[in-house]
DNA sequence: AATCGTTTCATACAAACGTTTGAATCACAG
DNA sequence: CTGTGATTCAAACGTTTGTATGAAACGATT
């Protein structure tokens, strides 16, 4: 019954911080949430804060066996591979099954740093960030500068991101009160053309009717 | 007196309301920060929330006033104007020579929505939209439907955001304590070139050394 | 059964919160 | 100068906050 508590707090906590937010969220709801005693969380963790901590190591940690990334096949071209590891991020953001909090307090932790956003990074990020780039490492030429690579990433996440992040503004922007009017198989399709298509390593997303150089800059002619 | 200590007090809860979220920050603060009397807020706005509100409608209205969109000449090229909105988009996040609060509080509420999100959605989110999506239809064939629109649309924001939201990542992952790392003139290129190439109406980011057939998806092939 | 360390419980505490109050102060018209 | 409405002020209101305390309940070991 011990660490019964301790996790029906640390489940409690998660779902609450990451529904209002570390100062909105009150130990008496949290407890009141969890069936436990308004003592119990300084007893099992010293603390609101702790407590905070502890549940933000804990989702990670969750999500990482949850939606591990899968092992390529050596000879799996890095096109498919990216397939895959946007697929991947979709999967982690936006697939239903899985308690929501576990990705939101994460998310509020990127946005809005506390204590444990570099573990956050270290922990979670980095590894996907390694990964990409070391997939795009195999689509890019190898005189590319670092800062080139990386913005390239960012442009790839970003894309990725901004349909979780912002899906207020989406439903709101596209009238569609329910947010599953994209499908996640779409998504991810439609990001891994982009992607690829920009950095020349696949076609455009779309078929341009009329050759592109009526509408290119002058910078680029 | 009474119209400037209501204006300070704006300023001062834009201020903190932006850095802390609505929550954390105190009332008591707010007027200490302010120069006004505790009880000023409930005078001049009726109570917390109302002060709240009030910061983010002012917010946006200063920022459409201080980046305002540029009257484009008719005849200019649909690329040339997607640099020019994806650039004063960027302006519009990263300029450092205006009140940071502004723009910080209108994407709290983007990212975790409450009374006032609806109005930013439509009073500055919305034009915005517009705008980019009238470039957009001049740049995409006639013939595609508005789910492929609104995801071409989502892919140029979405990469600009990244930049401003996930900024603390941004700094822990490539290591750069600073974030002037990446100059605005070249995030805005990059992006620009970025979505033009995905689109198909500009030459890729990159010079591929080699045929991307070897790196395409079987599916595309 | 007695003892021990662990866990739960009701309760209390001081601090901070948003809000209210009524008197004091101000600017200004009569 | 006097009166009046708007504004500021110090003080206090009742809640709610996170945390602390000591007694009760539990489980295992002797």
């Amino acid at each position: 019954m011990a660490d019964d508590t301790r996790q029906r707090l640390i489940d409690a906590a998660g779902t609450i911080f990451a529904e209002k937010g570390y100062e909105a969220a009150s130990v008496r709801d949290i407890c009141t949430a969890a069936g436990a005693n308004l003592a119990a969380v300084n007893y099992h963790f010293g603390g609101k804060r702790e407590l905070y901590v502890t549940a933000v190591r804990h989702a990670q940690c969750c999500r990482q066996e949850d939606v591990p990334f899968p092992e390529y096949p050596a000879d799996m071209p890095a096109a498919n591979r990216l397939r895959e590891f946007i697929g991947t991020m979709f999967e982690r953001m936006l697939s239903t099954n899985r308690p929501r909090w576990h990705l939101e307090i994460m998310l509020r932790e990127l946005a809005r740093p506390t204590e444990a956003c570099a573990a956050v990074v270290d922990d979670y990020i980095r590894p996907m960030a390694d990964a990409l780039r070391s997939i795009l490492n195999d689509l890019l030429p190898e005189n590319l500068s670092e800062e080139q690579r990386w913005m390239i990433g960012f442009s790839t996440v970003g894309q990725v991101l901004f349909y979780y992040v912002h899906q207020p503004i989406i439903r709101l922007l596209t009238q569609n009160p329910e947010g599953n009017s994209f499908p996640l198989p779409l998504l991810a399709d439609h990001v891994t053309r982009f992607t690829l298509a920009a950095i020349g390593a696949g076609p455009p997303v779309v078929v341009q009717d009329a050759a592109f150089a009526g509408t290119r800059t002058e910078a680029e002619s």
